[in-house]
DNA sequence: CGGATCCTTGAAATGTTTCAAGCCTCGTGG
DNA sequence: CCACGAGGCTTGAAACATTTCAAGGATCCG
């Protein structure tokens, strides 16, 4: 996170990609060394955003997909009701918008839940690029089917398993996220809130804090806030597949 | 439904998407006349498949994307626990697999769930037809796009919403979909049986029959077994939109 | 320091599940 | 052609996890 912004401070004006810390998590991993170049042609240093600014918002027209360089974002859609429901909370390295591509309008809201500076890809470019290099092509499909799945687990997360065991899957979730990142796997801060974790894994949000409570009783977990520590990792995987242990 | 069979014996060894009768819902109404034959190239006439077979199955090599032609399709993960999830139903028209494009291996298992047929993409040339035809590439970019947001938009059914407003929203859903294929919107019977419907939407199958009957005591459906009538669109609606009015 | 927001905790209320049983339906075999 | 069996569907009553309501405490920031 911190590289990311010092990078921007060295080349404030021109993406450089093949600089990015991030190059081996986000689209320039799919790319050869020499086609870099038409992709930094297209990306557009993003400003950064301060916590709770939108990115982009549902029903306006789709411009372009994002990738989160250094802080964090949620995307929610609001129903005609008003009532939100977040669908994903992104990170370093990570696409925002993929439910968006090639439609007329964004299907969600994103909004930084920190300080947070994005690359931006407008997708029309995108789009004329990856026609243009199956590479990049290839790598869309597979994040897009990524997306996807990730949805579905969110959906089988939320219709089939108990509290405690949708928060371990969160925890872990987010620790192997921390670990792609290089960063400690087991001790870090929460980007989102209580209500917003309450909210992404359909619980209240008084229930959240209880299971937060409870797994710290029980030792597997320190928080204070929204600095985590996992201290049995072993255990919050037992919570999470529980009903899946096959033979035993 | 009928239209496609006999199509199918009309031509039984060659693909012709322009004289499909869903050639408007399927990948053709992305392609302009001429390109047609390209896609009709590398079009698969897949088999005929009787109720519970598996067109695909979980962490087998992916091969293919594929059209329903006609009948009907449901997509479920397993977890390693042996549970099931359905994650999807598919009708004619409609495109099974774009959760594993340009995966390794699928992400889920497709099932028939009555006598159904299908076309079949194989991805390699798929990819390879999109990177050349802009128009069909835009298109796969909409269709996992509309595929993300369908499964955002079940998240937030399952973290929301009551049994009644589930089922509600599933019956509504079915009922768009056979209107785009110009078959009654409120007259029609449903593929998948009970416990299906209740996997779907993370329910009891107690609780799906008990909503069932709760519509037929309102008044709002009629069904005998798969057959159902929607007695009052406007009824299911506001069940479903209930939190959903914005002044009143 | 004050106000707002976020987080935690308790007790009662509630919708859904679970358990249990009966019924209906459809396909099969006698 | 009827009887049987199996699976699918329905219904009731008790159990349960989570929500809701209510209030207190912590934290952050101007």
């Amino acid at each position: 996170m911190a590289q990311a912004i010092r990078l921007q401070q060295v080349s404030p004006l021109k993406a450089s990609c093949n600089q990015c810390s991030l190059s081996n998590l986000c689209l320039p991993l799919a790319i050869e060394e020499n086609d870099l170049d038409s992709l930094e042609d297209i990306v557009q240093q993003g400003r950064i955003y301060n916590r709770g600014e939108h990115i982009f918002d549902q029903s306006t027209p789709v411009r372009s997909c994002f990738a989160v360089k250094s802080g964090s974002v949620k995307t929610s859609i609001i129903t005609e009701g008003g009532e939100e429901q977040v669908t994903g909370f992104f990170m370093p390295g990570e696409l925002v918008g993929l439910d968006s591509m090639s439609g007329e309008t964004y299907a969600c809201t994103a909004r930084a839940l920190e300080r947070t500076s994005v690359c931006e890809f407008p997708v029309e470019k995108l789009e004329e690029l990856t026609g243009r290099l199956p590479e990049l092509q290839h790598h869309m499909y597979r994040m897009m089917s990524q997306e996807i799945q990730n949805s579905h687990q969110l959906a089988m997360l939320l219709s089939k398993n108990t509290a405690e065991e949708r928060i371990a899957a969160l925890l872990l979730s987010l620790s192997s996220r921390f670990r792609r990142r290089r960063m400690s796997a087991t001790n870090f801060s929460l980007p989102m809130a209580r209500n917003d974790i309450a909210n992404f894994l359909g619980l209240a949000v008084e229930t959240v804090s209880r299971v937060f409570t409870r797994f710290q009783n029980q030792g597997i977990i320190r928080a204070r806030g929204r600095e985590v520590e996992l201290l049995d990792v072993d255990a919050l995987q037992l919570v999470t597949r529980d009903f899946a242990r096959q033979g035993q």
